[in-house]
DNA sequence: CGCCGATATATCGTGCCACGACATTTCCCC
DNA sequence: GGGGAAATGTCGTGGCACGATATATCGGCG
């Protein structure tokens, strides 16, 4: 029946598969609501990434890479991206020269918000079916 | 100071925001164990899509794209790079030679198992934060 | 106070992957 | 048994991340 080698049963498979399915629900519905926006799903989390940074992290290249998990000259080219859509400002940091602040601009602002409100509703929907299958995670 | 427009607060972007870094972590993590396991992560994800198919639910290309949220033919694409790496297999169902049913190869299987016991485990280990951000969700 | 390693950002070529638009095969049903 | 629907397949295009490499700035130490 099985065929499974180490420890893991079908269901052990059928729960990471599932959890799966909920992320990439939510990811599809988050990239389409960026699409609709006129954002690329990438510079909508990179908006949001920027905005909702821990207190006292400044929104540079650099933490912005350890936010989306993404190398630094990754993030380089999506502040590129971003600054070419008009979505996010450059400006040196006074106190250390070598280092990139982003601030959004009010266009990039407005639509977040719209995308922010849209996406605590869907988290809403999905997080219950969410919360049953890491419930689970711990037991065997 | 806050400059936000509808009813969403610094609070709700930094919880969303934090939200969106735990899944990062989360798909960081699985990036590199699909890599190190000689896999693309897209690949990884697709052994396990087939392997942990619903009860019932038969692993083939259209079904393969619902669980990862992505077009049917983007699936085929997908099903051609498995089959090139051969770690899957097409057979078409006899019932309705329209589809094409997808099965994994013994090294498919081996990857599979062992990413899979990793991502049991990362699992255990991210479950709490993403539990406690989850379970503030519903509540203002 | 000038040099050097470390840090932050930037540039370039490469590969994965998803998509839209379109084509082909097989099924189903009237 | 013919025509529309469904499942899979093909092709060109674009976003995005990466490794390798380059440049600018900082900080400390002799």
């Amino acid at each position: 029946m099985g065929r499974n080698a180490p420890g893991l049963t079908d269901r052990d498979y059928r729960r990471l598969a599932e959890f799966r399915f909920l992320l990439r629900r939510f990811l599809a519905f988050s990239e389409a609501a960026a699409t609709a926006a006129g954002l690329t799903p990438r510079q909508h989390q990179a908006l949001l990434a920027i905005k909702g940074m821990p207190e006292g992290v400044a929104p540079t290249i650099g933490h912005l890479a350890e936010r989306l998990a993404i190398r630094p000259h990754s993030a380089v080219e999506l502040a590129d991206r971003l600054e070419q859509a008009g979505l996010v400002r450059r400006t040196h940091d006074p106190a250390d020269r070598r280092r990139v602040v982003l601030t959004l601009t009010p266009d990039a602002q407005a639509r977040l918000a719209a995308l922010s409100a849209e996406h605590l509703g869907e988290l809403r929907r999905l997080s219950p079916s969410l919360l049953a299958i890491l419930e689970h995670a711990d037991t065997k």
